[in-house]
DNA sequence: ATAAAATATGAATAGACATACATATGAACG
DNA sequence: CGTTCATATGTATGTCTATTCATATTTTAT
């Protein structure tokens, strides 16, 4: 896994898309609804994920359907959570 | 996992250090001597590791020896480059 | 107490990136 | 063909953040 695909994965609106789509695929619009995010921001994000391969397209009519590329990648999420709640955070500020 | 954390833990020199003192605990000299990294540039990602609970420090004379607070944190990112080996990425440049 | 070693901190800067706005593209349908 | 719906793209901008340099702090030894 490269640099860029750490970083695309970790992204809070992303990540967000991700969970979102990953019960049910979904297109852009019921996103952008979903998540309260304007459209072009959902695609931007959209193209990035599909660059990494992180999300599938799926053409249908006007409309593009976006689903999460492998389960696994929402089960690595999964796992990230829970090592975060199992750490002991330090507050420095 | 809140969104500090996951960025903490994706950025590269980060995770070059974390890979670094997985191994073997390790103060911020020999860190930066093997990753060819600034010592200040070190010790500040060392501060944000360990606000983020992802590092240890025990102090030991005049060094202060850093080591990774959990294995899981490792095997997380072992997992996470399995996946990204199984993904198909998608240049769309 | 002074010096040296090891690390931390502060500030400044440059580069990356998320977001928003405007506009373009494409697909269906009258 | 023109219109509308759905999505994509380009650009501009502000914000965040990695990095560097200079300096401060802490610890040990002389």
């Amino acid at each position: 896994m490269n640099d860029r695909l750490f970083k695309c994965l970790v992204e809070s609106n992303r990540r967000r898309i991700l969970y979102c789509i990953g019960e049910k695929e979904m297109c852009v619009n019921t996103i952008s609804d979903c998540l309260n995010l304007e459209q072009s921001l959902v695609s931007h994000h959209l193209k990035e994920l599909f660059r990494c391969g992180l999300v599938e397209r799926e053409r249908r009519g006007k409309k593009n359907f976006y689903s999460v590329a492998d389960p696994k990648i929402l089960e690595l999420l999964e796992k990230a959570h829970e090592l975060g709640d199992s750490l002991e955070v330090c507050n420095l500020d």
